[in-house]
DNA sequence: GAGCACTGC
């Protein structure tokens, strides 16, 4: 611990905090930021008056770093030090240094917009730029100014952004504490490959080759490349000659791995092994794999982003930050000296790549953000020029408001409601609140505690696709409950009932290709969701039990209400003369069903006049993932608002609009404005749409 | 008839 850099910097640390309410820290990798600045604070009575929290992104980081503060400290964890995750609040009132993600900061600043408790705030990893660590940007300068006496505020950073970081905060000091990393060697490519994943190969095996021992970790963007350069790698590393080099393993890391699969890269590797950790951005900052020397990396990162004027989101292979490059790098240091290998030029280091990643403020819905930020009701915060780090378009604010006036959450004026403030309590996308909200009063809110549950847990639900379980699912497709017509908000209700009537039986989830992990969130969420719900009504709530596992008709029905009015903002209608949808309410886009959807066309072969949709995703195409039908009498006034909308006013305008503010919203809902499809293309679909007639004719 | 990077309340 005597050897932490950051210890040598005690004195001026703890100088430049007394002097300043806020300081930037640029702490390298393994300079024991996270552990060690909290203690420092501690030893020179920064907890005599308050907590010293430290927000992290991640809950395991939260979880693990407060665990080894405690054993340095050698107190009980929970105690002196503890940490806050959602499920697990794990402090006491003798709590002096707490760990807490940020998320779970937030919502402490919505009961306590002040968060006098803490006298420290440390908001750590502060350059990964996660959506919640920039409002917390925002809200952190304006708490500094009204708790001037006695708050302080640091954060940490990269090299490459400390600069800015500190302007936002009126050119607060900045103080750099070195890293513990071994030295990285930086290979550049002459140029740039045709294909990075046979780039990749080679150099692996180049690296194999003539390397000395060491862990070889390649960035690739998601599971096709991984899964490409693994079978590749494993036949040519089987074709080298036996005996003329080390043995080799390996293997794919990535999010929708099976947790015990990723568990793999964690145990030590057999004596005269080489391993190939072939990943995505996860070893970038989530995982950190031990016995990494060589890294290869690609240059590019798979990112999701938004569109606000279609509402669309698209996952795209994009170049990564320099900020990325250099964390890439620093995992060939971290046991001793390492080789970096970039695969395109150094000059497309300095001159292409971005210093920064786009933050996720940038490429993200806003809906949530601006429920949260309108909800803390601070009459000196107004959303459309609220201080960020980086702003968001004026356009993705505006979608924001647009889309929580369709849901009540908002007035005409943009000022909340009191259905928006509920809505906020909900750790929930605003979608979703609404929805409980609306089946609190249909009778139907147990099933949609349910579907929110499970919505919030879909990814981590199915296993990561592969070959195997691809064929497996097709088998036992007949399992799994249909959705009885209506789509996959409804099926999702059916496949939580079924668990629930089997007392939650850990082989049903199994034989159905469930995870367990998933449907034990499921459970934890339902429950947390129901406690927050009973919070808010009083006691006036329907949570009936008794009657759970026996849908009806109506129920469904009542369901599907509930979710068109909470999805008034991701309406679709369908297209006279195909399957496709239009949808309503943005910049209308053609799109279609995604396939993997339960909802099926009828025996005419036509979808659902209207549906209501989570999402909206384009990959190979655009598609509506998880759908659910809704009627046409619940769609009406829904459109008569979009009709009314005016976003000037709901800015906090007059309402008096220039023309051209007024263009954006005209080519809304209009029926006739689409003509996205051509003639031709038209033509073809109704062709295909026949054939399918004839095929489900000939069955 | 296609396929989703990564987090979090």
């Amino acid at each position: 611990m005597a050897e932490l850099p950051i210890l040598q910097f005690e004195e001026k640390i703890i100088e430049t905090v007394e002097r300043n309410s806020v300081v930037v820290i640029i702490g390298e990798t393994g300079s024991g930021k996270s552990t060690q600045l909290s203690q420092i604070l501690h030893r020179r009575g920064y907890t005599n008056s308050g907590v010293v929290g430290v927000t992290q992104p991640r809950r395991v980081a939260a979880v693990s770093v407060a665990r080894r503060v405690s054993q340095e400290l050698n107190v009980r964890l929970g105690e002196e030090v503890g940490y806050a995750i959602r499920f697990e609040d794990r402090t006491s009132e003798r709590t002096r240094i707490k760990y807490l993600t940020d998320g779970v900061l937030l919502r402490e600043s919505l009961s306590n917009p002040e968060l006098d408790q803490y006298s420290v705030i440390i908001l750590d990893e502060a350059h990964e730029r996660s959506l919640n660590t920039d409002i917390l940007l925002g809200l952190m300068k304006r708490l500094v100014k009204r708790r001037a006496s006695n708050l302080k505020v640091l954060i940490t950073s990269a090299t490459l952004d400390g600069d800015k970081v500190s302007q936002f905060f009126s050119n607060c000091p900045v103080l750099n504490v070195p890293g513990k990393l071994y030295p990285v060697e930086i290979l550049y490519s002459n140029e740039r490959p045709k294909s990075y994943l046979e780039s990749s190969l080679k150099t692996a095996l180049d690296i194999h080759i003539k390397e000395p021992k060491g862990d070889v970790l390649i960035f690739m963007t998601g599971q096709d490349d991984i899964e490409k350069l693994v079978s590749k790698l494993e036949d040519r590393v089987r074709s080298l000659e036996e005996g003329s080099v080390l043995d080799a393993i390996i293997l794919p890391l990535h999010g929708s791995l099976q947790p015990e699969m990723q568990v793999r890269v964690f145990s030590p590797p057999p004596p005269n092994c080489r391993r190939f950790i072939v990943a995505t951005n996860i070893a970038e900052t989530s995982l950190t794999v031990d016995g990494v020397v060589y890294v290869i990396d690609s240059g590019y990162v798979k990112q999701r982003q938004y569109n606000p004027s279609t509402g669309m989101y698209s996952l795209e292979v994009v170049q990564i930050s320099k900020v990325q490059a250099n964390q890439r790098a620093g995992r060939a240091g971290r046991t001793r000296p390492g080789k970096c290998y970039r695969l395109y030029p150094s000059v497309a280091y300095h001159e292409e790549l971005l210093d920064a990643t786009i933050p996720e403020i940038q490429r993200s819905s806003l809906a949530g953000s601006v429920l949260y930020l309108k909800s803390l009701d601070l009459p000196d915060i107004d959303i459309l020029t609220f201080d960020f780090l980086d702003s968001p378009s004026s356009e993705s604010l505006q979608d924001a408001l647009k889309q929580l006036y369709l849901i009540d959450a908002i007035d005409e004026n943009g000022l909340i409601t009191r259905v928006g403030k509920t809505m906020a309590e909900l750790p929930l996308e605003p979608s979703l609140s609404r929805t409980l909200m609306e089946a609190n009063e249909c009778g139907c809110l147990s099933q949609a505690l349910t579907v929110a549950a499970m919505l919030s847990a879909e990814t981590t639900l199915l296993p990561g696709r592969s070959k195997s379980t691809e064929k497996k699912r097709k088998h036992d497709h007949l399992d799994l409950p249909d959705g009885s017509g209506w789509g996959d908000h409804i099926q999702l209700l059916q496949i939580y009932e079924c668990w629930h009537q089997t007392h939650y039986d850990i082989d049903w989830c199994k034989d159905r290709g469930l995870q367990v992990r998933g449907m034990t969130f499921v459970k934890d969420v339902r429950k947390q969701l129901c406690q927050i719900m009973q919070k808010i009504a009083k006691g006036s709530l329907d949570v009936q039990t008794s009657r759970r596992g026996k849908q009806t008709q109506q129920d469904y029905n009542n369901l599907r209400k509930a979710l068109c009015v909470g999805y008034a903002n991701q309406l679709a209608e369908r297209m006279v003369f195909h399957n496709g949808y239009r949808t309503l309410g943005f910049k209308p886009q053609v799109v279609q069903v995604h396939p993997s959807s339960v909802l099926k066309p009828d025996d005419e072969g036509k979808f659902p006049n209207y549906v209501v949709y989570q999402e909206l995703i384009a990959t190979s195409r655009p598609y509506l993932r998880t759908v659910c039908a809704v009627n046409v009498a619940w769609v009406t006034p829904i459109l008569n608002k979009v009709n009314k909308l005016n976003i000037n006013k709901l800015s906090g305008g007059s309402g008096h609009i220039e023309e051209h503010a007024e263009g954006n919203i005209s080519d809304l809902p209009k029926k006739d404005a689409v003509t996205a499809v051509p003639d031709d293309q038209e033509s073809k679909i109704q062709a295909a749409r026949e054939r399918f007639l004839a095929r489900k004719g000939k069955k």
